[in-house]
DNA sequence: TTGCTCCTCACGTCACGTGAGGTGGC
DNA sequence: TTGCTCCTCACGTCACGTGAGGTGGC
């Protein structure tokens, strides 16, 4: 069996960086619960794992590509951050039921998602082709 | 001839309505310079027209799907803008040269748009994917 | 004349940015 | 020990929201 994988520690300066946005903003999403703080273990500093650069990532892309604002955005995830935890719960005391259950609710949490994505990839669709017919009618005038 | 269209006149909550906006909001353009103030007849009432709800509408759309500032809009806009009124004055004074100047500058700023819509999309095409895939995975798990 | 919409302050809010002044870890 | 990053206030900013108190037009 392979050893515990090596549980990267970051700091809040290098999971800013990690994330493309700045420390400020670890703070304050923590500040209103979007994410957990950070570990302070001995010391007063923030501590973070591989799984809150991936938390913050998907915080970050949904709030920039859908323009949901921070207390939606966080209904979204918690139910995620619900389900996440309670996986592990069940992962090893869970009956199959239970665990089914689960795994629907994952799908429902993911079809809403999917639901936001495609219609702002549709909305953008219209915007583009709208723009490559102005584009065109430009270039007729230009070359008549 | 057909005579003059019939330049419809809209108030500021008429605008508001139409474009999915609010009072404020317009208020708030034409107070950083967003959007020309609505001429203020003989009254004090602000007045707007059918190209006000086309530029308001631009505004929304581009703030809305590219998560621009209304700083980097303005600037994108201004240039339209500044097109729009020049094509007026040239379309009957200008040359054929100034008027062929004019339009390749507005294919410079249509494919400026272009690429900042299309470079949306792909992000949302990933992100979608990836939904996708996730979705496929729980399925998987559901129906062994 | 009565409502409704408009007007201008002006303070509040959301999502952070930006120092101020001080402490911790390689 | 020296830097660098971290810490907590706390005020500033952007893009408006939301009354407060008053005036205009069908």
């Amino acid at each position: 069996m392979s050893p515990a994988a090596p549980v990267s520690k970051f700091r809040i300066g290098e999971l800013a960086e990690l994330t493309g946005t700045t420390p400020r903003t670890i703070r304050y999403y923590e500040e209103i619960g979007l994410l957990e703080g950070g570990e302070r273990a001995q010391g007063k500093h923030r501590l973070y794992g591989e799984e809150d650069v991936a938390r913050v990532n998907e915080i970050v892309r949904l709030r920039d590509l859908l323009g949901l604002s921070l207390e939606q955005l966080s209904q979204l995830v918690e139910a995620e951050t619900a389900r996440a935890e309670i996986r592990r719960k069940l992962a090893s005391a869970g009956s199959p039921a239970a665990r089914r259950q689960l795994r629907e609710r994952a799908l429902g949490h993911i079809d809403t998602q999917l639901e936001l994505v495609r219609g702002r990839r549709r909305e953008l669709e219209k915007l583009e082709a709208e723009l490559v017919e102005k584009r065109r009618e430009v270039r007729r005038k230009l070359q008549p």
